[in-house]
DNA sequence: ACAATTATGTTTGTGTACAAACAAAACAGA
DNA sequence: TCTGTTTTGTTTGTACACAAACATAATTGT
């Protein structure tokens, strides 16, 4: 059989060859072992778990921003993105496409002609409601195997390196 | 001042809740206490660290991309996406702006006429290496001011829910 | 050999995420 | 008051991230 000598090219995993080259350094970044790849994954099968789970077609960040605005409303769009970190020009696009949704209405503020006043529509009001307890079982779903001290050690150094 | 305590947008701050219906469910679902939350911040401030140390203007998933190439090359493009966490559109995208700025070279797999084959061009192994000791760096800043076992832990935890 | 299935890659569409340029309103200091 | 700064929001452009539809090549089962 003609297996091509060296072809990574497929999922098979070769031993980590030296290249040619000074590699020394090289031997010590390990994509698979920084922290930055661990954050984008773990982010990844969140939203991913999310989008499993909840039944109408909503975002993370559009749930964050329903979520967030029934504490908040009345609030103004720019401090619905604070909350919810998020920039102007995000928080722009998540609104206008939870108001094309009927989920949230925008008035102007009479007291300050710069803002944007959000609140939540009925049916947002019950899209939040309806989804709550879903949301709390995506959380735990993530979480997965984690223990529940390692579930708080988990959240209490995320919470420090933000 | 940061964040004006409440932006409720000019005056009249009511008390929350109690709509009609169980409110109290909402109680329990504090957005700023779920692990999706914390997870999409933390990238988030890897993300702009990675973006404020690299000299040249390069993405994490780029770079992801340049250092698992130089390891696995010559490999496939799906492959590549693969061991970089990467769905085959994702992966397509960044390949093709690593080759139009010519940091990665393609070809057409001899032995299989459906796979593409990409290498590292000179240019693509050099700032892989030019760039090495900051990306370390930049891991260093974003666990920020956690302690060796802390980090070892966060790293072990973020695993676990990988 | 042939048909069904699988693997690989492309394209399109939607949705974050953010920088940068822009506009308009509110505010502050001289 | 007037002027300069800050705040709030919009728009444009680039770059992930992924679903879904599509095309083609390779593999498998019979």
């Amino acid at each position: 059989m003609d297996v091509p000598a060296k072809d990574n090219t497929s999922s098979d995993d070769g031993s980590p060859s030296s290249t040619s080259g000074g590699g020394d350094q090289h031997a010590q970044y390990m994509l698979g072992e920084q922290i930055g790849f661990y954050l984008r994954q773990a982010n990844q099968r969140h939203v991913a778990i999310f989008a499993s789970l909840i039944s109408e077609k909503l975002t993370t960040t559009q749930w964050a921003a329903l979520v967030k605005l029934k504490d908040l409303q009345p609030c103004s769009q720019g401090n619905l993105g604070r909350e919810t970190a998020m920039d102007m020009a995000t928080i722009k696009g998540v609104v206008d496409r939870l108001v094309k949704r009927g989920l949230v209405h925008t008035a102007p503020d009479p007291t300050d002609a710069r803002r944007l006043v959000l609140t939540l529509t009925a049916e947002g009001e019950a899209t939040v409601s309806r989804n709550l307890s879903i949301a709390l079982q995506i959380s735990q779903e993530t979480l997965g195997t984690l223990s529940p001290a390692e579930r708080m050690m988990l959240m209490e150094l995320l919470r420090k390196i933000c």
